[in-house]
DNA sequence: CGCGGTCAAGTGGCT
DNA sequence: AGCCACTTGACCGCG
């Protein structure tokens, strides 16, 4: 089991997110902002190894307008050996990476330029992790989509996108999270049957949503949905529901007594966690602390 | 130099 | 009908 948080790094004084407005865009200033994305990036993972924390995020805004038309300049090969080195540390101090496309990517979207403009931010996502030269075990999680008043069509639509418009090195890495109001578990084994794809699991998300099915139960079925040898152990996002906030909010702090039943719930079960809580690393060092009293590191 | 409106992109639930 | 939240604030113009 590995534990980590997502993009942002509260202690370190610099951000991998830099990015600037699309009207004062400039190849000087797109070349400058990776560079210092990418510098931070290996210090974030720094102080990752050097506290246990083995899974991380990488934020999407680690090359601003990756996917975008604006966007010409080829900064794969540009930033082709720094991409390879953070890779080759990221390999040799065994870490979990994921990424997650934001809500603009919706692959089941019924505008075709939305489609479309979703693949190509999925294929620079992916981009970044393949230039890190990262096995297919490093994913790239996104959500069903729209229901647009009828789900199994939507699914459908999902499903056909994916068999016939997105690159093998994208299917290979993506795999789906259930939401928090349309795609429950269950809709999301259904995309399953129809694509391959694993399930990443979201425990707040399936308290928000689902079909009566316990947690550790869901965990479970989640978890029989990823190839061992293509997708690594599970990947899930944990969270806890922020108190007197709408529903879905995540809390500030982690409450280490609710992670520790989570953890008693799911006992025996491996799995890597990714913890979507408002401080960050703080929490993230709490909950390795609540794992490994438990012996589950 | 600090504050606050705004930022590439979609969707649906809430007020 | 408009606002807000989403995996995550950061940028930039203005006073």
């Amino acid at each position: 089991m590995k534990i980590g948080y997502p993009c942002i790094n509260q202690s370190l004084d610099c951000t991998s997110s830099r990015t600037f407005r699309l009207a004062s865009y400039s190849e000087e200033r797109l070349v400058e902002t990776v560079a210092l994305n990418l510098a931070c990036l290996q210090r974030i993972l720094e102080y990752n190894v050097q506290n246990g924390l083995l899974f991380f995020r990488l934020t999407s805004d680690l090359v601003p307008f990756a996917s975008h038309e604006i966007n010409q300049f080829n900064w794969q090969e540009h930033f082709k050996s720094e991409f390879q080195q953070l890779g080759s540390y990221i390999k040799q101090h065994n870490l979990r990476i994921s990424m997650h496309p934001d809500q603009f990517v919706v692959l089941n979207s019924p505008n075709p330029q939305t489609v479309k403009n979703s693949i190509a931010e999925l294929v620079y996502q992916g981009t970044v992790l393949d230039l890190m030269e990262l096995d297919t075990t490093a994913k790239l999680q996104i959500h069903g989509g729209g229901g647009y008043g009828d789900k199994g069509a939507a699914l459908a639509r999902f499903a056909e996108v994916y068999h016939t418009q997105l690159p093998e090195a994208v299917k290979a890495r993506l795999c789906v999270e259930n939401d928090d109001r349309t795609y429950s578990l269950l809709d999301c084994l259904h995309l399953h049957e129809l694509t391959g794809l694993p399930i990443i699991f979201d425990n707040l998300h399936h308290e928000c949503v689902h079909n009566g099915e316990p947690m550790r139960e869901a965990v479970e079925m989640a978890a029989s949905t990823w190839k061992p040898e293509r997708d690594g152990i599970l990947m899930m996002d944990y969270s806890a529901q922020a108190p007197a906030e709408r529903k879905g909010k995540h809390v500030q702090s982690i409450s280490e007594q609710l992670f520790h039943d989570f953890l008693a719930e799911t006992e025996g079960m491996d799995m890597d966690i990714m913890l979507e809580i408002k401080d960050k690393e703080t929490s993230a060092l709490k909950a390795v602390e609540v794992a490994r009293a438990l012996g589950r590191l």
